[in-house]
DNA sequence: ATGAAAGCGCTAACAC
DNA sequence: GTGTTAGCGCTTTCAT
């Protein structure tokens, strides 16, 4: 029987330096960038290396360095499909590449219920990763806290309900500033009954873009309130709710591009015209929604991907230490992307 | 890759082993454990552990055993919406979960191009993980022999294109044998005039469907196979073709779910009953397509989750060397679910 | 600028 | 059963 068939074992170090005719130390300083070391020794232990096909032994280095070149990147599934969420997904790339130009690799901690706690929290405190990326999604979740009680270095996507994991830093887009302005347009296009078609209150997103919604709009309303989940479905029944109660309604604000995209599918049946009739603003500026949108969609815009890289970027000086010179949060910029809808 | 901040540094086997009063080896067996040791001893040990907040040291412990407790998914995205494809993620959740119950990781790498591939090949040569796990999508793919090459074992999803990864060992449902039973159910319905809208030819998962369909309809009219690629769009339009070219069509298999609905849709347009008019059979059973289809859609059910448990399973049987015993690949079993479409 | 040597924290022979 | 000891492969002072 074989033992664990990794193969004929790999040269080391060691092996490197017999073959340079140099030092260990010597091939260890070029292997890690060479400087202090004169040309033609570098030169030699490269060639070695090439020759030796030597790969270092990362348990070795990082037992030395207690570096790991790797982050946890906690997901956590609260009810259905956050994987398959085209939002989820450009947060990701853009962590994961980020995390390329940094030298590290990501490692997945999926968080099926509370049943994974313990497990995501010892392998946190195991030495495995030197950072956490997570994300945090409902305000009931546990999660954040046993990530900002962890031995490691965090920062989240999304600003986290207050009171849940206060001292980690995040990085969230300016969802109350971006509704704002979402709510301003409308009302600089001259319309005077501006709906909201709320996300769940469970996510802070959802609750700043109705704040954003009520700091232009003072006292509005309740009626012109209506509340959505996110999904298409949702914003298609919100607006056909909302033309419900208040048929003089000219322009209503969605707290994200798929429930605008059911308020048009909603008012395409009941043939009114948009913008003519109704107005209509999106948020996210969700490529695979606004792609196929009738009429094209009017919304806000957030850099997802670059959020995650922003996340990678902040672990990364955290890790550094050079918290004092950093700010503890970023929040980015929204803008307001004009097309036919409003 | 970061600095490391710092921290209090953990206690280490040496000194558990002190405030026991034992020696390392008898903390180390406790700790792995405790097999072999008297139960008073354990008990002591257990309680230093406790004590002083012991977590063992992954680096250290892996420099000696070899081993990494983790296993790297990676995930090639060709053109886009890998990461959101439910197929995708249904496989992922049964890795992670079967990872989890082997106490592994899993470690994401994302290949956006052909110039991350020389990234993949030093990662997987440089000791991080015991194996790696990946998809065969696409047939131009140079990454299965890649990853074939490197030094650490592998299992794929899917099978590769002959002539790719040779030899690395797979798992994949029987899309020959569900496609045949698909058709076999359309003609035993008394259909005589069956199509195919069939996956691109790049896929071997789509090519094994297409021999299906011609193992059980032998030489059938050429102008029966239109060509889709997986898209619910592409099935819209395959469906529009065929019942141009070929009016009398009574019958229709789809390579899969997403495309068996974009026909459906086709259909009503067209005011065509199905059943009654015309029979369609999807493949693959995915819920979220599955669950809105009017009529309830008959198709080729393939166990996903259990798929990727299933590479798991095998993979983690050739890194135990019981590669003898043990088959090379796993194909797993189809079945057809029929519902109100056939 | 380079080499010698001392560990990093752990496991696994091997001795007792 | 339990302890002693020898590394695993690497980085990093500290001499030279």
């Amino acid at each position: 029987m074989p033992e664990q068939t990794t193969g004929a074992s790999r040269p080391t170090l060691e092996a490197v330096a017999a073959h340079a005719g140099v030092s260990r130390a010597t091939v260890s300083r070029v292997v890690n960038g060479g400087a202090g070391v004169r040309q033609h020794l570098v030169d030699k232990v490269r060639k070695a290396v090439e020759d030796l096909g030597y790969v270092p032994n990362h348990a070795a280095r990082s037992l030395v360095t207690r570096r790991h070149g790797a982050v946890a990147v906690i997901i956590a599934e609260p009810e259905f499909r956050v994987f398959s969420d085209p939002f989820f997904e450009q947060q990701v790339r853009g962590i994961s590449r980020e995390l390329t130009a940094h030298d590290s690799q990501m490692v997945l901690l999926w968080v099926e219920g509370v049943g994974d706690h313990q497990r995501i929290a010892r392998y946190l405190d195991g030495g495995h990763v030197d950072g956490a990326l997570a994300f945090s999604l409902h305000s009931d979740d546990r999660l954040p806290a046993l990530i900002a009680r962890s031995s490691v270095q965090a920062v989240f996507g999304g600003r986290p309900p207050v009171g849940s994991g206060l001292s980690v830093p995040f990085v969230d887009c300016d969802n109350r500033g971006g509704a704002r302005e979402a709510v301003r347009h409308l009302v600089s296009l001259g319309r005077r009954c501006v709906a909201h078609i709320a996300g769940p209150r469970d996510q802070t997103s959802a609750l700043d873009r109705i704040a954003g919604y009520h700091d232009v709009l003072v006292d509005p309303d309740p009626a012109l309130l209506c509340q959505g989940d996110f999904t298409r479905e949702s914003g298609a029944r919100a607006m056909a709710e909302l033309l419900d109660r208040r048929p003089e309604l000219d322009a209503v604000f969605a707290a994200n591009d798929l429930m605008a995209a059911g308020a048009l599918h909603t008012l395409r049946e009941r043939r009114l015209r948009v913008p003519e009739d109704i107005a209509v603003v999106g948020f996210d500026d969700m490529d695979s929604v606004v792609r196929d949108t009738e009429p094209a969609l009017t919304t806000v815009r957030q850099d997802i991907e670059g959020m995650g890289r922003l996340m990678v970027k902040l672990l990364m000086r955290l890790l550094q230490g050079r918290s004092d010179a950093a700010p503890a949060s970023v929040i980015t910029q929204t803008s307001l992307v004009r097309r036919a809808s409003a």
